[in-house]
DNA sequence: TAAAATTTTTACCAATTGGTAAAGTGACGA
DNA sequence: TCGTCACTTTACCAATTGGTAAAAATTTTA
């Protein structure tokens, strides 16, 4: 017997253990978690269920792992966003960075967006411990923005709201909008709407 | 042997129904279609799941119920955009009723969330037969107003998008939402946030 | 009030679910 | 070549699932 847990794991291990964390991304974010099954999920990962529980030791342990690799990814471009920079550029350098995630890693996208409709059961303490504090740090910093008049006066955690539902959206209700929107790309049309919106919203009114 | 799907229905049926679909919106919305199971619906409507399935034949149905009853309201307000009514008021008008509805409908808005996380199986010839003619009809009526110049020069499909996507936030991430304001009230907020968000991206430029 | 129709309960069931035990397979070093 | 370890398969299982049959209770109608 091995403990899979600890040491440095072997060849077969990393690749298998990413097979299954692909594969579960995949019935996840498709069936959410309650619709999702362990026959699904080995399946796709081309192994059979008992050795699939051979490298997870149960369904919540899957869903859990790639949540919490996700929230990691997820966080990054607020992290990045500077309050020693331009205040208008370095949110529409944020805006852009949160579209091309969704369009780019929709499942992701998906997989949190069902946590949250089932009330973020499992991000609980995520939330508070780690999106919170964050939140205010930028909430602040985009406050000290305005305040030296450097930035419309919006409301910053509002306008945070609004940033991530906007991007998202692209990502969550894609089946949604591929129907609506037929021919024209839409990655593009959404980067000039979204660049326009904000732009719009955030610079500063000369006086 | 009665056949529920004709005739009027007695009182019986019509409570115990309501009382179904109750139930069945609160475990829908929260664990999702597949993690959806009848004895939780049938446990909050106060039945027996024999005595549920003999109001409904399956769990689909009550799912599919459910989904096209919502459907009804849901299209409400964007058939009240008024063309010929003042292009910046009607939209900020259509931005309000849909916050509105999110926030007092929080569980069907995830509902139809959770749908369209899902692709939207059971919504497909819903979207394209019924949704995208209004929406088609109304990105033109848009698209009248900016030639007129009366509005802005915006994408009429994505200001669409972005109406949606900023109202339901509030509904689909409610749990991160209520964790992150704490105090503030969200509802006044929010409203005030998204009008001046759209009265700036709409109102046309003077020249 | 008796019969007829509707509603509810009891007792099931086959299929699927997440998960386990243990035997088997294969690679690799002593 | 043998034993050890990591990995995989086979054969399960108890619980839950969506759903049914039919009897029992209740309500409505004639």
């Amino acid at each position: 017997m091995t403990d899979l847990s600890e040491k440095k794991p072997s060849r077969i291990q990393t690749r298998n253990r990413r097979l299954i964390l692909d594969a579960a991304l995949d019935v996840f974010s498709r069936d959410g978690y309650g619709g999702a099954t362990l026959d699904a999920i080995a399946s796709g990962a081309g192994l059979s269920k008992p050795n699939l529980l051979y490298y997870f030791d149960s369904k919540k342990e899957i869903y859990v792992t790639l949540l919490s690799q996700l929230l990691e990814t997820w966080l990054d471009p607020l992290v990045e966003l500077d309050p020693d920079g331009d205040p208008v550029e370095e949110l529409l350098g944020y805006v852009r960075l949160k579209l091309d995630m969704a369009l780019e890693l929709p499942a992701e996208s998906r997989l949190f967006a069902g946590e949250m409709l089932q009330g973020a059961p499992r991000l609980a303490e995520y939330l508070k411990d780690d999106l919170k504090p964050l939140f205010d740090t930028k909430c602040k910093a985009i406050q000290d923005w305005i305040d030296a008049g450097r930035l419309a006066h919006v409301d910053p955690a509002h306008l945070i709201f609004t940033i991530w539902s906007t991007t998202q959206h692209y990502a969550d209700f894609g089946a949604q909008v591929s129907v609506l929107l037929e021919n024209s790309d839409p990655a593009q049309r959404a980067h000039k709407h979204l660049e326009q919106l904000f732009r719009r919203l955030l610079q500063p009114v000369n006086h």
